[in-house]
DNA sequence: CATAGATGCTAATACGTATTAGCACGGCGG
DNA sequence: CCGCCGTGCTAATACGTATTAGCATCTATG
């Protein structure tokens, strides 16, 4: 219960196999380089030792030795594990577990790292990064200064989701909302609608702005396409102001302010999408009890996460040539809100 | 993009500020003892040189050093974000994220061991257990191999769960099953139950041996206390066999069989719990869908993940004096399933 | 002025692995 | 018999930190 007992190294193997540790070391690493020759049945007694003992190379002994880990860090801006967002996290985290998994790479999840202002912050006192051989970013805002400091140091990492505030390229995998956003904007005005309204949460996230600019994009030739902002308590003056615009179609970011939007339209008795259409633009990050299947899209969060890995190992051991930004496709989920028009309503 | 750039070590702050490596190690660690003494004008400017230059530890250094990491391991034997299990293994994460992030360690998930045989196996080839101090243990079934030979290397470890089967003593952080199901088995006799039968799953898990046991030791005085194994989709034989044997109760290990079971028993008429009482022994474990609240307990999972944390921490810097073994309590669940039995059905 | 003790620091080493230069040995051609 | 090459291995070193013995230097004391 006091001193843990030494365990079994390289050293010990050679004693027992009576050969250097040099020699173990190579042939545990199946060295067959010109440069290296070991006889078969050397080869083979120490590989006998090995098995008898049991022996187990030290992780981190051989880090030490040759810079990598098979660690990929996680770095959470909030809790991974909350009871709040876990509906947002999970979904990565498996597609990440999953990639690694079959990559034979552990996982590292900075739990050290303190809570300042509320998040958690990468850069320290006891920074801990250079534990992992790299890190991926989880976070719906990942502050600019913190990529920064990334890039300077070459510490390789990626980001989930897009981001460009780092005063430099940052690698990342993220989903193409832009893309999304303006199929949807287009499936509207196929059915008739001819005034659109955008309804956002704020514009710093870049996940906003990609959403906002494929809006703008795809409505251009509409009558009226603007963008206002609101919350899921404010739904009623938000319907009263779409009503009052003559919007027939709403596309809103947050899927909880559709959820209200539409429980709103129905006490006033309307109904959706024959009164009013709602598009989503996002799965619901929080829980939000509804029957209604929204029209809109998917976040690809799963696949998300399994290409952060592949991303990262890539720029990791340097394989991936160049910077690595992916916009995954987002699929877009039929629903039943989207509809034609109502005349009386479109007609102001 | 090559090879990654040299990290500023120790030796390059001592350069810097005039000293030698061994001070900043001492300075580091902040080092005070009668044998080791450092001038403060020294000392301030080792930490000046180290704030500027934002030096940090490597802590795979400082590990094969000195053998302590501040990593707690986490192994799951089965894949920790699944779909299916989510619901079981979520509550313990969050417990484990908590206490960890509180003491300052971070969280190494071993996703690289390889699965046999459908489970994960801790010892393998490339072993990579010490990366961390010490591991927490997750999983419905543990090997009692590989538990064995944890305890013969001397590794530190808890399980989360009671667990017997190691060959020797097991730390662990459970639930206190048997007081459970032994309180609730004490209210049915209260409530005028005199015949009980134990609908269980299987006799191998610790878990089910301690709920079997509560339940033969408390109602060791009731006219009939016998048990029978069931799955949920046998749930209409169950039932058959409830009534035959003129039992008034049932303690229902798994949850989705007692979710069937009521099913069952509305579908012929019965009521819950005027013909027939039910106990659940259990959180569901998989998403079953339903509106009642079945009496039963609520196992403290949170808690369960917390205070394995807080035991390995124990075990690692061996502050925890001999054997670390913790039952935690369930609280009981009211629940509107068990009430007083029907005597016309007692009274067989 | 010699000596003892306190003070402030450093040199040396350990941790366990990976890597590389190069040694020892044997066979072969000249 | 000498030099050369191929084979099979080892010695030495690096990785970055923690620890400990002990070396200077200075102060106080006899």
């Amino acid at each position: 219960m006091t001193a843990p007992p030494r365990r079994v190294t390289q050293r010990d193997i050679a004693r027992m196999a009576g050969v250097s540790q040099a020699t173990v070391s190579l042939v545990l690493n199946n060295r067959t380089d010109a440069e290296v020759r070991i006889a078969p049945e050397t080869r083979d007694r120490v590989l006998r030792v090995i098995a008898e003992t049991g022996y187990a190379a030290d992780p981190v002994a051989r880090r030490l030795a040759s810079r990598f880990n098979r660690i990929i860090g996680v770095f959470t801006y909030e809790p991974a594990f909350p009871s709040g967002s876990r509906d947002f996290f999970h979904p990565f985290l498996l597609g990440i577990e999953e990639y690694a998994e079959r990559v034979g790479c552990d996982l590292l999840l900075f739990t050290s790292a303190p809570v300042v202002d509320g998040r958690r912050r990468i850069f320290h006192q006891d920074n801990r990064l250079r534990l992992a051989d790299g890190c991926i970013l989880l976070g719906r805002e990942i502050p600019g200064a913190e990529l920064h400091r990334l890039n300077g140091d070459g510490y390789p990492y990626v980001a989930v989701g897009r981001r460009d505030d780092a005063g430099g390229p940052v690698p990342y995998v993220g989903a193409d909302y832009a893309a999304a956003v303006a199929r949807l904007v287009e499936a509207a005005l196929r059915h008739g609608h001819r005034r659109l309204t955008y309804v956002g949460m704020g514009m710093t996230a870049e996940s906003s702005q990609d959403r906002r600019a494929g809006f703008a994009t795809a409505a251009a030739t509409a009558e009226s396409a603007r963008q206002v902002s609101a919350a899921p308590q404010a739904a009623d003056t938000t319907l009263d102001d779409l009503l009052a615009d003559g919007s027939t179609v709403a596309f809103v970011e947050d899927f909880a302010t559709a959820v209200a939007l539409e429980a709103a339209a129905r006490r006033r008795g309307l109904t959706v999408p024959g009164d009013l259409s709602i598009v989503t633009l996002g799965d619901p990050t929080v829980p939000v009890p509804t029957d209604i299947v929204f029209t809109g899209f998917r976040i690809p969060r799963e696949e998300m996460g399994r290409q952060s890995v592949e991303v990262l190992t890539g720029v990791i051991d340097g394989s991936a040539g160049g910077l690595q930004q992916r916009l995954l496709p987002c699929e877009l989920v039929e629903g039943s809100t989207l509809g034609t028009p109502d005349p009386a309503v479109d007609r102001r």
